[in-house]
RNA sequence: GGCGUGUUGGUCAAUCGGUUAAGACGCCUCCCUUUCACGGAGGAAUGACGGGUUCGAUUCCCGUACAUGCUACCA
């Protein structure tokens, strides 16, 4: 049987960066069996959708070079792949359930319901939720007589299919990372499968579409776990047991100080994203960062996912995308949660750049620089990317690493040139630019060679005039070697920013 | 509270009963470098606790503790 996964996310918000390693795994593991990959949107409640939460979501999924095999744009052989579309299939399965006796009508209000848990929450022992010990004490088509209930119906009154969960049975499933894990059926409430707004909970319609898309494995966060018994017994009272998918229930990606499920205010609160791309409420305008936009490349955010709870066994850390689907095995997915580490996730961003040509660092880098207002031509970002790369962390560094090739810096060390300034410095400079304005050869040894000889002329050591060369062309005590960036920025423009920093001296 | 899940250095982690308990990030020291980095060489730092099982437990089992997830007509 051909391998199908899917991710099924809620167009709610931004995608988190468990979310994207929940489509990485699903991903990989499509890739690693020849199967496929489907993107489905869980947009079952409206109170929560979010407008442009969908593309967006989308658009962070091609940024990662994850791209589904079936999605709602792309289409597929299980149209469609939004929930919202599917109501009517979800009503017809539920309505089979009641019929079954697996479900039943509720017509419990809110209130009804909340007065019930405060009531239960008094007793020490009690459940307070709806289920096996408090069912028969509600208003539903258990327990009011079946003419009622067909009244209730055709007074359009409100109601919700809730399954019936069994008592005193026990729900096993065989997880693919945690092996066997069972829960007492009597522990489970009783789940609302269909609102009273037709629209299907998730735990109906991850069944149902699961079900119809033939979803084979299913990758979904530990979260998740304790409802799993709910999609069970759907699977078998829908009559598809055989059929039901192999779970894997992936470890949580926890904040980095204390415990807990790492959260967008955490990102917030100590300073680094924690969705895909940046992320643009519709209603505050308010935008929340983003890997992309803070300068990761998209295999470096991936690869470091990817070691967040899997790795090959072999001490291997850096991974391209094509070597994690070559690579990666379900068997060595950890069951722990484990904490992001920012500075580890930079690391791995300051790796994937040295591993990168110099033209396809060049092309990354741009946005960047132009955001800064530095319109490089190609020929010259290529070389200075290539430069400058081993001091690049992120992409933007290869502005303030590099902005001064492309446009005369600003000088911010001037201290570091004047606190040791004397005439025969003031002499050497002007006499050494003199000389390169007639100097033919612009490569960085000739110039060097032509340095090295004036600092003799004037009777100094070359220590003495390095760094206020590096000021004078930097602006700042950075940057790679000096005779290396004369060159690049050329004779005229050397003597331009030497001429420059004497003349404000 | 109940139920589920988890627990090797500060963090990510290897180990599939026998090791001086890898490696990486970060941190510290030194080297390289007439700047800043890169790089190189070192260093500090780990099996939650208590019982078993075993000739031998980080590894298997059971408790305890701690952490975390869930307990919605949200996913």
């Amino acid at each position: 049987m051909k391998v199908r996964v899917r991710f099924a996310p809620s167009p709610t918000g931004g995608l988190h960066l468990g979310g994207v390693r929940t489509v990485l795994f699903n991903y990989l593991f499509a890739r690693a069996h020849g199967g496929d990959f489907i993107l489905r949107i869980e947009d079952t409640d409206q109170g929560r959708f979010v407008p442009g939460a969908e593309q967006y979501i989308m658009d962070c999924l091609t940024w990662c070079g994850l791209e589904p095999d079936e999605s709602p744009v792309k289409g597929g052989p299980h149209m469609p792949y939004r929930q919202s579309e599917r109501k009517a299939m979800y009503q017809q399965y539920a309505q089979q359930l009641v019929a079954a006796g697996y479900a039943y009508y509720a017509f419990d209000t809110p209130e009804e319901i909340e007065t019930m848990r405060t009531a239960h929450r008094k007793d020490e022992h009690s459940h307070a939720q709806y289920d096996g010990n408090t069912r028969m004490h509600m208003k539903n088509s258990l327990t009011l007589p079946e003419a009622t209930v067909q009244q209730l119906l055709a007074d359009k009154t409100p109601y919700v299919v809730r399954i019936k969960v069994p008592a005193n049975t026990t729900v096993t499933l065989n997880d693919m990372i945690r092996g066997e894990v069972s829960f007492d059926s009597s522990l489970v409430d009783d789940k609302v499968l269909l609102k009273a707004d037709g629209m299907p909970t998730y735990h109906l319609a991850v069944v149902v579409d699961d079900y119809l898309m033939q979803i084979t494995h299913a990758f979904r966060g530990e979260e998740w776990l304790p409802s799993a018994p709910v999609h069970v017994l759907l699977w078998e009272y829908l009559g598809w047991k055989d059929q039901m998918p192999q779970w894997a229930h992936l470890p949580l990606i926890l904040k980095p100080d204390g415990n807990g499920k790492l959260s967008k205010r955490d990102g917030d609160r100590l300073g680094f994203p924690v969705f895909a791309m940046n992320w643009t409420d519709p209603k505050t305008n308010e935008v929340t960062a983003g890997f992309r936009e803070i300068g990761f490349m998209p295999e470096a955010f991936v690869n470091m996912l990817a070691m967040l709870g899997w790795n090959d066994g072999t001490g291997q850390e850096v991974f391209s995308l094509k070597e994690l689907t070559e690579k990666f095995a379900i068997e060595r997915i950890h069951k722990g949660g484990a904490k992001f580490d920012y500075e580890k996730a930079k690391w791995f961003n300051h790796q994937h750049i040295q591993r990168t040509d110099d033209q396809t660092l060049a092309r990354l880098a741009r946005p960047f620089m132009e955001a800064k207002g530095i319109t490089a031509d190609e020929a010259l970002l290529v070389k200075v990317a290539g430069l400058i790369k081993d001091r690049c962390t992120l992409l933007p560094d290869f502005y303030t690493q590099g902005h001064f090739f492309f446009a005369t810096p600003e000088v911010t060390e001037m201290a570091a040139i004047t606190e040791k300034w004397n005439a025969q410095k003031q002499a050497f400079f002007e006499g050494w630019s003199a000389a390169l304005a007639t100097q033919a050869n612009a490569d960085a040894a000739a110039l060097e060679a032509s340095f090295n000889e004036h600092v003799q002329q004037h009777g100094l050591k070359k220590g003495d005039v390095m760094l206020p060369l590096r000021i004078m062309l930097v602006g700042g005590k950075y940057g790679p070697g000096v005779f290396a960036i004369a060159e690049l920025i050329g004779i005229t423009e050397t003597i331009n920013r030497i001429t420059a920093v004497l003349r404000s001296i």
